[in-house]
DNA sequence: CGCTGGATTCGA
DNA sequence: CGAATCCAGCGC
């Protein structure tokens, strides 16, 4: 594949705005497919292409972290849609999470996999963890705004076919870890797994 | 203040 | 299949 040159921030598509994010995450998670991550990281330019989320809805949802309320952690969940949830898990990966909904409603979507279009050589975007790094996404960028530099998220190619599954990772989350809230752009080979029905490496032809 | 377990990844 | 690696959240 080839290595794509990276943006100049003038030729960059407009920025989503704010409002785009003011709605349920289970609309935005689909609606950030195709779109562009960009990254302005100690002054070089990154970016991937989005191909893979998850919507995580409210206190409700067991398998979003603000089930358990308003914490020290997930204040960011509560705060202005348009900004980055950012945050630790297994003690080594930082996950990217856009805050969706009005503030006081802690909708986030998180970000599962982009195709690298600037990003340094070798690096991975398949993966939640593996696309932060590459992108150089950090802790320090949590409660960022995406709606300008050095972390935004811009107007990108349409996504013509969406899959939809269950969520990775949240088999605690009671009736919620079957809901269809992770959704694929299917002409994509850049995805963390693939879909549940093609798990399986017994498959019988 | 100590204990538990992750919205994961990598290597054996 | 288990280690890596750390801190939020919760219980005492």
């Amino acid at each position: 594949m080839p290595i794509t040159t990276p943006p100049s921030p003038s030729a960059l598509p407009p920025v989503l705005p704010a409002s785009f994010y003011g709605r349920p995450a289970d609309e935005v998670a689909p609606a950030l497919l195709g779109q562009l991550l960009v990254v302005r990281h100690d002054g070089e330019l990154r970016a991937g292409r989005i191909v893979e989320t998850e919507a995580y809805l409210c206190e409700a949802d067991l398998a979003c972290h603000a089930a358990r309320g308003r914490t020290r952690r997930t204040s960011t969940l509560y705060g202005p849609p348009g900004t980055a949830y950012v945050y630790l898990v297994y003690g080594m990966h930082e996950l990217f999470n856009a805050v969706c909904q009005p503030e006081g409603e802690p909708h986030a979507v998180l970000v599962r996999a982009v195709e690298l279009l600037a990003a340094p050589e070798g690096a991975r975007g398949d993966g939640p963890g593996r696309l932060t790094r590459a992108l150089g996404i950090s802790r320090a960028d949590d409660a960022r705004s995406l709606t300008r530099p050095p972390l935004s998220i811009h107007a990108g190619a349409p996504v013509a076919d969406v899959r939809v599954t269950r969520r990775v990772g949240v088999g605690y989350a009671g009736v919620w870890a079957d809901a269809p809230l992770r959704f694929l752009d299917s002409a994509s080979g850049a995805v963390s797994r693939p879909p549940a029905h093609a798990i399986g490496s017994g498959r019988r032809a």
